[in-house]
DNA sequence: CGGTTCCTTGACGCATATCAATCTGTGTGG
DNA sequence: CCACACAGATTGATATGCGTCAAGGAACCG
């Protein structure tokens, strides 16, 4: 049982694609979802769920940040994805069939809305709305991975890293030149697949295109600086599209 | 409007995890679909959608195989999936929202069945067994992606080939000591991120551990030969386990 | 201040991509 | 039936880019 008010003005307030679980959810919906859900605090580096284990809830992030990822016999681990506020994970997990094939990790003490499986999986067969949201969250998932797919396989080191940085750049709605990364040098190279002395690398390269860093803040010298990095399938979310400074937009013409 | 007994019989005998599209559908569900579909048939080489395409249809596979690839600026192709006969594709694209991420690409001539992308939204909100296996299909192609993921981030190619046929040899249910490349051996080096090269010389370095080569033939000296490249979340699946022949499997004992 | 954690920088080696040549099989046409 | 072309696969030689290892620097905290 939960102090209703507070959770569920934190879910109207966080609705995107990648996050938008209770989106456009009737309010006796998430009444019954919240009934049987629980908030729960996390301390950082605390293994919520381990590789093998059975997927129990649906977790959403109130506050904090969580990474998932998956590790091989020599101890070497693959990031997934990297999550902040509003954002879920094991959604798709408990779709799977099976053991989860994820860790998730605590990076920085949590706060979060624990959902159990009985009820999602008994939910999504009365309400078309809320399985429809768990499909889009899903397939935008699946996407990213594709993402990830191609960086390591056809992208070197500095498009990674821009690219990365353009899709965050793209989120903050083009408006900042400056991007604050969330996560630890070292957990973001992990996500991006290299190293953490290659990433520092990486990140010296971009400055003589007009990319400072100083700590964790990114500062672009212009909007447009990233639009190499960019392709077709970022381009349509990108508010600057098809504005004459964008080197890649002006291909399309 | 089609001859709806071939096709149900299809249907009926394709029901898994990565092609169940209709499993458990009512037969009046299942009526309703196929009666605004249409079966076509494409010649390889056929790109029939294309990176930047607004999705139009989930596309099954009756006959022929299939690809989904990214490409870059220049020109290099990550793979995606390699798909054969009962697969689905474009049903995770058509809820990432906005234009196709990938490109589809007939590698052997393919006839196929195609349901228009406005019936499956519709469908979607009707019928929760149906949402419920797309969000299962979505899901397990995402589970995939995310052992691409770390495929390439932490397996040699050794590996990466190795686990590759593993999952080929579970999917036969272990009973045959072969397993037949369905593709070209340069179209599976893409789909395991390397070249037809690196490919070519891991397969030799597979002989000296019992796996033979010939032509798009493997053959493997014993059902045990591939349990070293195993996972906790491939383990399950297969039929041997926890045999005492199984090396991967005792390491858990 | 001393200790710890994280990041950066440098030197080095190796594994895989790249380039090029050869081999194999298959289909075509004389 | 053989000669030829062509695609795919294999093999070899080379190079380069990233990971690895090691050391040094910076920020933070008790």
């Amino acid at each position: 049982m939960l102090s209703n008010i507070e959770i569920k003005n934190f879910i109207y307030s966080q609705n995107n694609a990648q996050s938008g679980l209770f989106e456009s959810i009737s309010e006796d919906s998430i009444q019954h979802l919240l009934k049987n859900s629980s908030v729960q605090t996390f301390d950082t580096g605390k293994l919520i769920v381990q590789q093998g284990d059975t997927p129990t809830y649906i977790y959403m992030i109130i506050e904090g940040l969580i990474r998932t990822f998956r590790i091989n016999d020599n101890g070497e681990e693959a990031t997934i994805r990297l999550l902040t506020k509003g954002e879920t994970c094991m959604e798709a997990v408990m779709f799977m069939g099976g053991p989860s094939p994820i860790y998730v990790e605590v990076m920085e003490e949590a706060k979060l809305l624990l959902i159990p499986e009985a009820i999602v999986k008994k939910h999504v067969l009365e309400d078309s709305q809320f399985s429809t949201n768990l499909l889009r969250i899903v397939a935008s998932h699946y996407k990213n991975a594709m993402h990830q797919i191609d960086a390591m396989n056809i992208k070197s080191p500095l498009q990674r890293v821009g690219y990365y940085f353009l899709t965050k750049h793209i989120e903050n709605g083009n408006k900042s030149l400056d991007i604050q990364l969330p996560f630890k040098k070292q957990v973001v190279a992990n996500y991006l697949g290299m190293t953490p002395e290659t990433f520092s690398r990486t990140l010296k390269q971009l400055k003589s295109i007009g990319i400072s860093v100083e700590g964790d803040k990114i500062s672009l010298k212009d909007s447009y600086v990233l639009c190499n990095f960019c392709d077709i399938d970022t381009a349509v979310k990108c508010p600057n599209k098809e504005k004459e400074n964008c080197s890649f937009c002006q291909l399309d013409n």
